[in-house]
DNA sequence: CAGTATCCGCAAGGATACTG
DNA sequence: CAGTATCCTTGCGGATACTG
């Protein structure tokens, strides 16, 4: 299955690995969610916002700075006026799309056990309490 | 590719959607970092704390509790003196290992081609700045 | 060993106002 | 429209001390 890798040149657990540091940028939530936005075909900066319900502006913005600089999304302004820019991922973007649709779906197929687990879990808690 | 599923019963773009919260969850470096680490089998808290690098006890024991609530993780305790406890994969945690591994096998994959985007942006960026 | 409890700094992130 | 700049609050997360 491949989870261990001891021989790899880089390994993801130290903290000072290149992989690391991707890894903290990737497993974020609003990055996780532009992808998936994006992952569709390109959007202007207003239809991504509406579309990532619950993104600030401002982290909006901060999120697609860092995927330009990274190189996985591609931003285009337009000269009209209003100015028109639109964002569309790279292949280097594309590329992440089906790692995250993994994450996604997996999201989807296990609601229900999370939310059992839950209910169990703090019922015991709870129940504990009592003692 | 499956990237947009309109007719679904759940929407993760959506900020109250059920998927949301747990997307919200997963996509979290310290989770993702601790199921990559118990993916190869049990490990004691000690064990576990060394292995992933850079993770404070505290948010440790932060992750592992919600990993737990979730029914992803099992914590078995035993009275030994002093006292050893053992967390581990439960079936639902083993099924996201696929998942997170895709992520970490990108993250190695793509490690060279981000190093370039960043210089390039960033020399773009400095170069842009003597206009 | 494996925690819990507490304090605290700092940065993430929201709200608002302003601009090309 | 698509930002940038600013202020300000919240809580993440580290450090430390204490317990079964």
């Amino acid at each position: 299955m491949d989870t261990k890798n001891p021989t790899e040149r880089y390994d993801v657990m130290r903290a000072d690995c290149p992989a690391r540091q991707i890894l903290d940028r990737i497993a974020d939530k609003w990055t996780v969610l532009v992808i998936l936005a994006l992952a569709t075909g390109p959007l202007r900066f207003g239809r991504l916002k509406a579309k990532v319900e619950g993104v600030s502006q401002k982290m909006l913005t901060q999120t697609l700075r860092g995927l330009e600089r990274d190189g996985m999304v591609d931003r285009a302004a337009y000269p009209t006026v209003p100015v028109t820019v639109e964002y569309a991922l790279t292949p280097l973007g594309h590329s992440l799309v089906d790692a995250v649709v993994g994450l996604r779906r997996w999201s989807h197929a296990h609601i229900d056990k999370i939310d059992q687990a839950r209910r169990r879990y703090d019922t015991g808690k709870s129940e504990n309490a009592n003692l």
